[in-house]
DNA sequence: TAAACGTGGCA
DNA sequence: TTGCCAAGTTT
């Protein structure tokens, strides 16, 4: 492994990225606030989903200064249906420390944009290289797979002290002249060829230089350790409307699952002797009478499963209820963000009550 | 260090 | 149908 080795990889790669590279919406600009932007909504996140929810974002908050100033559950609206809404709230705070400590200008270094809320190893480097030209490691899951067979790294890519190696690895390899088409050739290449399964080694553009590749063992790597197994909680919900047509809905805690997001009386039953009508009324302190069931489904989170069965209930009787809870009208309800299985409990309700 | 944290697509 | 994957960060 010498210099003029890695520096014949570094132009392979950016030659082919230069050419062969996709037409995203985010390679269209330099603004580093956008890119920042782009690459917290493609965390663990695929590109097709992406694409509509940036340009919706960008659209709306054009700026760090109109995402600094926006509400909260304006934001997390935007943000409705794309999954870890914590990273809207730490793009928020990061954004908001760049406006009043940086004087809106996101920092060009690595120490200080990885104090940013929600910038780690990784996005600290992917604006770095991709919006400053500068020669900064961003290694994701595409990095560590297409390095791991070019160089034949057998380290378990799922112990977080293995990304050290790749970061390291990254660094010799590094294109200098053009860092930015380097980091994002190394992603390229894994998204569209050095696939997790069947990679098309026949068009990749640096296969004589792959280990991998020389031995035939191209789909046995990378190595990658998991198996968490997730857990079953059977919920119970109801979509509860007063009189005045107005809905309950309740807002949950601004820490763990869906934090800040809005939902429909839940309550987990797993071998409870009591019916779903007591549980609320402890919980929410209000007197409900069920009726018709709405909808039945599982939702798969990464890491544990709701059961819900969800219900229609009108409300018998007001008591106090919970501080976290409120009544809203019909368009009220339409504007909280909420998780998706709580949409999909909304639009059963209002698909049996025709409205649209 | 490992677990928590969403969602949709696909073999 | 089940399990795994996708441009990670926080605690």
């Amino acid at each position: 492994m010498n210099e003029l080795y890695n520096k014949q990889i570094g132009e392979s790669l950016v030659s082919w990225f230069l050419e062969e590279k996709r037409d995203l919406p985010w390679r269209k600009t330099k603004d580093p606030y956008k890119i920042w932007v782009s690459e917290v909504m493609l965390q663990q996140t695929k590109v097709d989903t992406v694409i509509p929810y940036y340009e919706r974002f960008i659209s709306k908050y054009p700026s760090l200064e109109s995402l600094a100033e926006a509400e909260e559950g304006e934001l997390l609206k935007e943000w409705e249906g794309l999954g870890y809404y914590s990273r809207a709230r730490n793009l928020q705070a990061g954004v908001r420390e760049v406006v009043e400590e940086y004087n809106s200008v996101v920092p060009n270094n690595r120490k200080e944009i990885s104090k940013l809320k929600g910038v780690g190893p990784y996005t600290a480097g992917a604006v770095l290289s991709i919006a400053y030209d500068i020669p900064e490691h961003a290694v994701d899951g595409n990095v560590m797979r297409v390095l791991s067979r070019i160089l034949l790294i057998k380290e378990d890519i799922a112990k977080q002290k293995t990304k050290k190696i790749f970061e390291e690895a990254v660094m010799n390899l590094m294109f200098k002249d053009n860092p930015s088409a380097f980091n994002q050739g190394l992603m390229e290449l894994g998204a569209i060829i050095c696939t997790p399964t069947k990679p098309k080694c026949l068009l990749c553009p640096v296969r004589e230089y792959c280990s991998a590749f020389y031995e035939g063992v191209q789909e046995e790597l990378p190595i990658k350790t998991i198996n968490k197994k997730t857990k079953l909680h059977k919920m119970k919900a109801v979509v509860i409307q007063r009189n005045d047509g107005k809905i309950l809905l309740e807002k949950r805690p601004s820490k763990g699952l869906l934090a800040n997001m809005w939902q429909f009386p839940m309550v987990e039953l797993p071998t409870s002797t009591h019916t779903v009508e007591e549980v609320v009324e402890l919980d929410y302190g209000v007197e409900i009478q069920k009726g018709k069931e709405l909808i039945a489904f599982k939702h798969i989170f990464s890491h544990l499963v709701w059961e819900i069965e969800s219900f229609e209930a009108k409300l018998m009787n007001e008591k106090k209820i919970s501080l976290n809870s409120q009544w809203y009208s019909i368009e009220e309800v339409n504007d909280q963000p909420m998780p998706i299985p709580v949409l999909k409990m909304w639009n059963a309700w209002k698909e049996r009550k025709s409205i649209t």
